[in-house]
DNA sequence: CATAATCTCGTACAGTGTAAAGAGTTATTT
DNA sequence: AAATAACTCTTTACACTGTACGAGATTATG
């Protein structure tokens, strides 16, 4: 695992890749295939087989040009991958819905419904977790994201800073929570054992272990894991976003307040 | 990037040798390495050069033995990284602290310094960030690890699924956090360059982008980006932690008020 | 028509994870 | 003592990766 994250290629070319402002060659042969056609089919592959199916090779092929024609195109690979995160990060082909009209009255909802968003994104593209970019992808799409997850924040008196922190702690909270479910979905996906099943197979083993340097954790987990099933990642989602909201409630109200 | 994450070793194998549970056999030459001796050279190469520069025969290397010697000592990959994981969640050669004991009374304080430990140690090893693993990590010093998180919440008034699901928030939020910094810093020692410079190298061309379909964040933007450089991850940071706090502390005065 | 610009491609290289099979070493069984 | 089983270590090999390099082929301009 772990991309190649070095990235040689200007980093301006790769702006200009992700807004569609290379003008087009006066000389020379027409393309057979344009940059989109490229990042479209490696987001099929990455969807459908996961990151690791996503190779130069492979991508060149599945648009039908040879293996290095891809590089008349696309710099190198890790830019390919900035371009398939912000052509993601857009609205689903067919999804012709409008931006939500957010009212401040209803901020929590608006929230939760951003994050809750942000996380169906991941699930949908769980690859996008394990894809280590070199920079902050600037692209359109990814603007419009961070534009539409500001909109929960807006008018609720808070600072700009404070709007920025905010969004980007909620996001960080999203990220790190649907990791783990990503995972698992794509482990049993790959390897047709689901974390249940896998820890119905480690139990005899964990049950040799000594746990008294771990007290705490020795009282806790067994509840946990007999109360709901070794773990609901969609409850601890919502129990800890509810946190969250409870913590920005304070900061909010306390600027309403005045 | 995107580590391989299927594993098809026996998943008891790997517990085995992360609690060192493999008891040494009985006839055959005696190993010339041990795993602990791999796991060591592994950690050492990710530290100092980046996940990428972990492959099998630059570890066996580093110890000594021919590449495919490696896999007398370890079935995979996958379960290398398993082992070093768990292996960096371990106290620091020479650090004898004792545990600290929590007192409830300062449970905002605990937290949030299990949460700065936990940040710092994504800090140290910036690589733990990217590798994907198959399951969770079962290892003794992650065990310790969460053993420790938890006892920031002991004897709060909190159910032992609140204790658990409060680590999980406090967790996913510190690791989501954490990856900007801990990306920002393996690309300036690898690349030499800045996300400060980047962001000036790339500003003409920011400039010549029409921002009107994205009205919240051109507001936002600037302003954020004048006032502290960019961002300052230390204070987003905080900013975050001090929401979450307070969102903890609806919940915990609920269960002191009774 | 020549030239410069551009796309496409074949070849090549250094690197990856690891399968397969053999050679050498040790403890147990005969 | 000899044979065997269990084990470590090693060599060779394969399919795959990203991409440097250089050779055509194609197009618009001088």
């Amino acid at each position: 695992m772990a991309e190649d994250i070095a990235g040689r290629g200007d980093p301006i070319k790769t702006l200009q890749l992700m807004w569609g402002r290379v003008d087009a060659p006066k000389r020379g042969p027409k393309s057979r295939v344009a940059v989109a056609d490229l990042v479209r089919a490696a987001v099929r592959l990455a969807d459908a087989e996961g990151i690791d199916a996503v190779s130069t090779r492979r991508v060149a092929e599945a648009v039908g040009i040879s293996p290095m024609s891809f590089y008349t195109h696309i710099p190198d690979k890790a830019v390919l991958v900035d371009l398939m995160l912000d052509a993601v990060s857009g609205p689903a082909e067919g999804d012709n819905r409008e931006a939500p009209v957010f009212t401040p009255a209803d901020w929590r909802a608006n929230v939760a419904f951003v994050a809750r968003e942000y996380r169906a994104f991941y699930l949908r593209h769980p690859w996008a977790l394990q894809v280590a970019t070199h920079r902050p992808v600037l692209g359109p799409n990814t603007m419009r994201a961070y534009e539409y997850f500001l909109g929960a924040f807006d008018n609720l008196g808070l600072s700009e800073v404070e709007m920025d922190m905010s969004v980007t702690m909620v996001a960080n909270y999203v990220y790190g929570a649907v990791r783990d479910v990503a995972r698992a979905r794509m482990v049993k996906d790959l390897t047709g054992m689901s974390d249940d099943e896998w820890w119905y197979t480690i139990a005899p083993f964990l049950e040799t272990l000594d746990y008294s340097p771990y007290p705490v954790a020795a009282r806790i987990g067994p509840v946990v894991g007999e109360l709901y099933g070794l773990g609901d990642p969609d409850r601890a989602f919502d129990f800890g976003l509810e946190r969250i909201l409870d913590g920005l409630a304070v900061m909010v109200d306390s600027k309403t307040a005045r």
